[in-house]
DNA sequence: TGACATTGACTGACCAGTCAGTCATATATG
DNA sequence: CATATATGACTGACTGGTCAGTCAATGTCA
């Protein structure tokens, strides 16, 4: 019953199709066969379930956050999603790696920075800073610190895949801040969470507290620094 | 459509309810009667309503909490729950600021130390892990971090009650610190968060992350506190 | 007895996940 | 090149179950 005509493509799905066959076309020269039409599509439609699951699981934490609020904000029936995810902690847990996985790559610090430990740990606060605690991805990291409990699967991944990664490329540059001597706690080693903390904190702050006190992040963190290698000399 | 969901009915309208009542009423003085035995009922029924959304909230998150699981658990029937409270919101809203009440005074450093700085920081560490860390008080600040940003009204309660107060108080022992000259970064007092973040950190973790690597929280806020005032002498 | 407290079955809304059907696209064929 | 057929991505109404909140009936106390 209650066939609908062919305008219905066109009603709410049809902007990301639209654009995506354009581009194709522009981006397809005559020669050789370029990622067919259907799978490209699919694949952004995919991500745009990815991205759309991104705002709702933020703004709503994952057991409010309705599937067909993602579809609608996807430009995608509820169907669809099921063709990419199992269910929906399947997306919760893409979305995390997704999210946050790849900035792993740019949060790890070199294993022989050129410059100071001093200075490496500094540019990975500013990246911190910058990529994490003032964008959505902090919204996501404050999300796992919820919901983890009741999803160990989602807490095991990320310890996983980020934060014992993280840590023992710290503890590297902890290590050789103190074989180098800019570090004079040697125990520090034992513990890079230390190092991290205030990062986190900042995070935290950030989503619940910054309307009744701002906080300068980068300051805080160049402070923390100061306590870790020693007052410094020049900002 | 787009309905708000159902966590999220009644909205910012649930203020400060009127909680209080059958506490009123049984701690009226005025007649010569002693605590009548209705009112005394009434006020126990209430507290162990509280007693399991505790349980429960700390367990399941506000979403997935049932209040007939709360009811069940506190032994009263479901209805009984909407004579103390408006919805399950402001059970929630009410169970939170009751239960930050007896954190405050566990969390609170205190004011003027007898000993030394690092004595009094070192016993406010010691006392954060025993009644925090290792307790379902740790849980509750959890809770808080999950739930802030969909309940300001909390957010705002934990900030004014807890976060103010505390970072006011270790603000002061810093500059006491410093003033001492066991301190040696000024800055510090700027950024009183920088003391406190190890703490809150060592509390995420033992909710996430305990099992995969234990935490031996003391020991590292000991030597967070060998970065702040030097290394120490002994253990 | 009358006023108030308590109960728990019930309602209405809500939502994750399903599946039979549709249709654009790709491929085969004339 | 044009037409026929096959494919599978996509749709959205539907199901089965869940749960917050209600209220008429049933206690219970002063």
């Amino acid at each position: 019953m209650s066939k609908i005509p062919r305008e219905r493509r066109s009603s709410a799905a049809t902007r990301l199709t639209q654009t995506a066959a354009a581009d194709e076309r522009a981006a397809a020269p005559g020669t050789a066969r370029p990622a067919s039409n259907r799978a490209e599509r699919a694949a952004e439609r995919r991500e745009a379930i990815v991205a759309a699951a991104f705002d709702e699981f933020i703004a709503r934490g994952f057991a409010a956050t309705r599937l067909d609020d993602v579809a609608r904000r996807a430009g995608v029936a509820k169907g669809t999603i099921y063709l990419h995810f199992k269910d929906k902690e399947a997306l919760f847990e893409e979305l995390v790696r997704t999210a946050i996985v790849p900035l792993i790559a740019r949060l790890a610090p070199p294993e022989q920075p050129a410059g100071s430990v001093r200075e490496a740990l500094e540019r990975f606060a500013f990246t911190l800073i910058q990529e994490v605690a003032t964008t959505r991805r902090g919204d996501l990291v404050r999300l796992i610190v919820a919901e983890g409990p009741r999803f160990p699967a989602i807490a095991d991944f990320y310890y996983r895949e980020v934060v014992s990664r993280g840590l023992a490329a710290m503890r590297g540059l902890i290590q050789l801040g103190i074989a180098r001597g800019e570090i004079r706690v040697p125990d520090l080693a034992n513990y890079p969470q230390i190092v991290v903390a205030p990062a986190m904190i900042a995070v935290i702050w950030k989503s619940l507290f910054e309307r009744h006190a701002p906080l300068d992040a980068m300051a805080m963190l160049r402070v923390h620094l100061d306590l870790i290698f020693g007052e410094r000399s020049a900002s």
